[in-house]
DNA sequence: ATTCTTTACGAAAACGTTTTCACAGTTTTT
DNA sequence: AAAAACTGTGAAAACGTTTTCGTAAAGAAT
């Protein structure tokens, strides 16, 4: 604990808290001599400022927050990255929230951050999150906000996400053009935007291609891994079973392998499948994995610069970003 | 900018801005009806405490530090979902940092942390780490700090590991018994404790099966994949080329799959593989990749509940705990 | 009736910064 | 030579809590 502060550099310096506290902001009013030579002694004695005096003081925290569903995802390890980057960049802290796709602890989380723990927030939906009082009240706070990937549908807020309505388009469209005439469509939550954007695509592929939309195809799944197993399996061993498989999340399609596996079910002979995924083994996967993928990281350079611009000027504040970034689609085995 | 704090409650009611402060903390000194009005107020004014305030009066932050090399990479993103499991238990906030793998940034990474911004620290080296200075100096603040599965060697720190000299020693004589006689090694980088250890075991499984001690076989990668994809391209590509790879790290056992896949190497036919690995997709691979699988998620947990006991009864903080975990070595096809 | 406890509260100091303001001393302008 | 401007510094207030200490009022014990 030893705690050396302005005081006792100054005593140190014979000068006054203040002057040296000036010094080391590198203010106008001190002398170049006595900059120096407070550097020096502060160098020497190691001194490193208290954070939460000087948060305290100026009202600011240096600090983020993200809020996120779970991290062991790659796509959202990915877009903390470029999180990450950027508040590195900016000299910013990040604290990390997970929320567990808990509707409670996303709840908790943000009321906790209104007591002005951070600058900032960067928040990706849980899947359970249907009510967003919690949100408009952090907003109200006047607190920067920006949503990413999953963001709330009613509500005016900046935002950054990918053409998901395109990308899950595309996606049913390419797999009807490999052969399928039964396509189903597993999403992880009706409350989220990316499952509305990626299915309204899914069905309007459909819809072109005057194949039937068929709700029995329309997969929820929950957040319990074996309970998709299941759900799949009862999808893929009916008799009047899919052709292909259109996953709005990289996990699915990982469950849809395993249950393919399972029941001896050929990808792409039998099933082929397609899913939105960040997964950097996408092409070692047996058979190769067609992905849409999503620039992860670059939502996360994007989110957080965005969020950087609200936080420096809050006067131009007025105006709401939306930000809209390309998903790739890269056909590979699975859909071939 | 709303801003509701102690003394604005305690207009409201009336009080005194301790009494408020006492209620809301619920002191003994102040009466049940007292409190309960108080909380009344606090709950209706959305009244959140300035943290900094509370930080800078009691010298506690209630948050804690997690630096590591990367998040992008499936064992580290697990290990940090044990720690947020812990610390979300703790009501502790997670201040996350990464490193890159560059020594510089954990430096000042380090460096920061001993302005007191939080009561103790989680860390994993990154790969150019040798000089441990920074981490001492952090030591002697009398900051908590644990270090879990890159750890310093020459150093008495608490640690979280795994049994990396078993594992090697398993993963090299799982090799053998599969018919390799010529193995080679894949490390990140001679500084890593789990380098050095791991490989030992590979060492030692040699020498117990009379294999030779190649030097030209244990190949250090870098931190840039293109160089890596080279360095394995020309390990795979000479005349006397290995039959069977240990793979320290994940990453580089997907390099391998890659140069495989490039250059027509057949696994396991050719070339058997076993690596360390946190892949969920392992057994999906093609082949599906032998692994031996860390125990991420529970050392996390563990080195967060470590910290904690260090951070809340410092009284008997003497003793140094080393925490060792076990991995499991999973067969599959690479190795077959 | 007096002392002593107990109960419930308030005043004020402290945490370590930042920032406003005042003020000597020096230099420049009139 | 007087007034004005500039330089470099220090005193003190402020940020919003927590905590120590003091104390008035009420009850209990002598």
């Amino acid at each position: 604990m030893s705690s050396i502060n302005l005081k006792r550099l100054s005593e140190e310096l014979g000068l006054s808290i203040s002057s040296v506290s000036k010094a080391l902001r590198d203010s106008y009013e001190i002398s170049a001599e006595t900059k120096k030579r407070v550097l020096a002694m502060a160098e020497k004695l190691n001194y490193q400022p208290n954070p939460f005096a000087s948060s305290l003081r100026r009202k600011k925290s240096i600090t983020i927050a993200v809020v996120i569903p779970e991290i062991a995802n790659n796509f959202f390890a990915l877009a903390i990255d470029g999180i990450q980057l950027v508040a590195q960049q900016k000299g910013y802290h990040v604290l990390t929230y997970l929320t567990h796709e808990s509707f409670k602890n996303e709840e908790s989380t943000i009321k906790h951050l209104q007591g002005g723990r951070v600058d900032g927030v960067l928040i990706s939906l849980c899947r359970d999150t249907e009510n967003i009082k919690h949100l408009s009240s952090l907003h109200e706070t006047g607190i920067p906000l920006v949503f990413f990937d999953r963001i709330p549908e009613n509500m005016e807020c900046p935002t950054v996400t990918t053409d998901d309505y395109e990308s899950g388009f595309n996606a049913t469209e390419h797999l009807i053009k490999a052969g399928c005439k039964k396509i189903a469509c597993l999403s992880l939550s009706s409350f989220l935007s990316i499952t509305h954007k990626r299915m309204e695509g899914y069905v309007d592929a459909l819809k072109k291609h005057k194949l039937k939309v068929d709700p029995k195809l329309m997969i929820e799944c929950t957040n319990n891994n074996a309970t998709n197993l299941e759900l799949i399996k009862k999808l893929l061993t009916r008799k009047d079973r899919p052709d292909g498989i259109f996953a709005t999340v990289e996990k699915l399609a990982i469950s849809t392998y395993y249950v393919c596996n399972d029941i001896k079910l050929k990808i792409p002979q039998q099933l082929k499948i397609i899913s939105f995924s960040n997964l950097r083994t996408a092409s070692l996967l047996a058979p190769s994995l067609s992905t849409i993928t999503q620039p992860a990281f670059e939502i996360g350079k994007e989110s957080a610069s965005l969020l950087f611009r609200m936080i420096e000027k809050k006067t131009f504040g007025n105006r709401i970003d939306r930000i809209v970034l390309k998903s790739s689609l890269i056909e590979r085995n699975s859909s071939k």
